[in-house]
DNA sequence: CTCTTGTCTATATAAATGGTAGAGATAATC
DNA sequence: GATTATCTCTACCATTTATATAGACAAGAG
């Protein structure tokens, strides 16, 4: 599961795309249209700054603005940047390797091949999509292995 | 992530399925060749007997076997067993669906619009592939995106 | 009837998660 | 240069979840 955290980061960052150069977003305008707790939501967005992902003006008139263009930023990166890795267990990362407690040797373990399978296919959709791109709302669903 | 329950959870089931028709394993022995703590395995194995995934045997010459051959258990089974869902945010599961908190509209959300095509795309793959089957342990890894 | 093995319920502990508090820094405007 | 609007930072807290263990109990084989 993506944490909630990572949830409203994604979300806040959608929201500073669709206003992409129209001048700095307040915090609470974001909060507001976008139902994040407003206190959380400066640590997120702190976050995003210290990463470079976002560019923030103090004072009057101030507020959040992407730092890069919005077709220039995947689904992908922030995934990484706000929960370290798409794998779904640490040994199967490409970016942040940790190895599992408790587990057999990395390289006779079925489950982690498995894993950095599934991690590769995640990344190649997460990279190919950007927070410029259309998202389809209600995706078709064919449920071709439960027929 | 996985949980490191799941983790254990499949690969004890990977460990039955290799002993396939020998006859029932004895708890301590799973425990002890795949490293996995005896008393957390107890409850793990006694959940997948409540599953009907696996058959349990007590008293002497007991043990665990698998209640179905391995070829009918999929690995997008056993983490919707264990996990609940294969999606990566609640309201993008066609298992178990529940409204996310602090949410937009789940009808204009573009993160669930997302997040439920990947989601299908990772069924596909974990309904793809079975206990019985091989599993490449180093997939290759080409990172297109990265290039 | 005893030994071996699984079952079940209750806890214990630790870590992560989600969220808040509040003093401080900085920029624009009057 | 005072005031006001805004973001920044560190610390903190409460709750939940994850991981694991304890120990009494049930049942099957010989």
């Amino acid at each position: 599961m993506l944490s909630q955290k990572t949830r409203y980061t994604i979300r806040a960052l959608q929201h500073l795309a669709d206003t992409w150069r129209q001048g700095p977003v307040r915090l609470d305008l974001i909060a507001e249209t976008q139902n994040i707790p407003r206190k959380f939501l400066t640590v997120i967005l702190s976050e995003m700054v210290r990463a470079g992902l976002v560019i923030s003006h103090r004072g009057r008139d101030g507020g959040y603005e992407l730092a890069l263009a919005p077709v220039d930023i995947r689904y992908g990166d922030i995934i990484r940047l706000t929960r370290g890795s798409l794998a779904l267990v640490p040994c199967a990362s490409r970016n942040a390797h940790e190895h599992c407690n408790n587990c057999l040797p990395e390289a006779e373990c079925r489950l982690r091949g498995l894993m950095l399978t599934l991690r590769d296919e995640m990344a190649a959709m997460l990279d190919r999509v950007t927070l410029a791109d259309p998202i389809a709302l209600e995706p078709p669903f064919s449920d071709d292995h439960e027929a």
